[in-house]
DNA sequence: AAACTATATCGCCATATAGTTATATGCCTT
DNA sequence: AAGGCATATAACTATATGGCGATATAGTTT
């Protein structure tokens, strides 16, 4: 991490996590990993309201996470950088240490 | 990012993600960075109270990402896993190239 | 243009969370 | 054991956010 980042520049990147904290839109990203989905797709794909749905991808197009595709009726929506699948990753590797590491200290 | 998880370690993940989704608490990790901290001096260096500060210690700690040791009156909190700032670096990078297009795209 | 479809937005409620002040806890010193 | 220091917790307020149903908007079809 940069030695000494402004204020503004912290809170967006706090915003980028926030927009990753948030098991839905953590789903929905995953669907998105393997390209890209109409608004309805995703809708069909987990179970919550339209209106949800797009909220939440609002959030994550915001933050520039997604990025949205019109056509036609439907809106395409796509991973906009593929390497948060990495941040992702680097968490579920930090994650499995800590709770190898809490089993150990509970043993 | 792992095919299917399940929602408790959605769950985990996103926890982190928000742990690290907060201003003062990327500015706590900074801080850390260099090195372990007590929490009078990073009161002394974020200011704020110092219940603020003791309470956001407290999530960061809880999600894993910090590590606590008493030492009399003291307690040294320190970077539990030093991954996260490749994560940290991995957001400024894609911030930066998201704001890069931005800026393009106002030209 | 009227009806239809896909998506976005609005208004609402419930809950979560950052911050504050005041207080409690735990450890040390004398 | 009494008082003082460092940290944690409690009680509270203000704000943000997730979810819902209803509605608006934009594009398509007939």
């Amino acid at each position: 991490m940069a030695k000494s980042l402004t204020p503004a520049t912290i809170e967006l990147v706090a915003q980028r996590f926030r927009a990753m904290g948030e098991p839905l839109r953590l789903r929905l990203l995953m669907s998105l990993q393997a390209g890209e989905r109409t608004v309805t797709e995703l809708v069909e794909e987990h179970q919550t309201s339209q209106a949800n749905i797009s909220k939440h991808l609002q959030v994550l197009t915001a933050v520039g996470l997604l990025k949205r595709r019109k056509q036609g009726l439907n809106v395409f929506y796509a991973i906009a950088d593929p390497s948060i699948f990495n941040m992702c990753d680097m968490v579920c590797g930090s994650l499995k240490k800590h709770l190898d590491a809490q089993a150990k200290g509970l043993a």
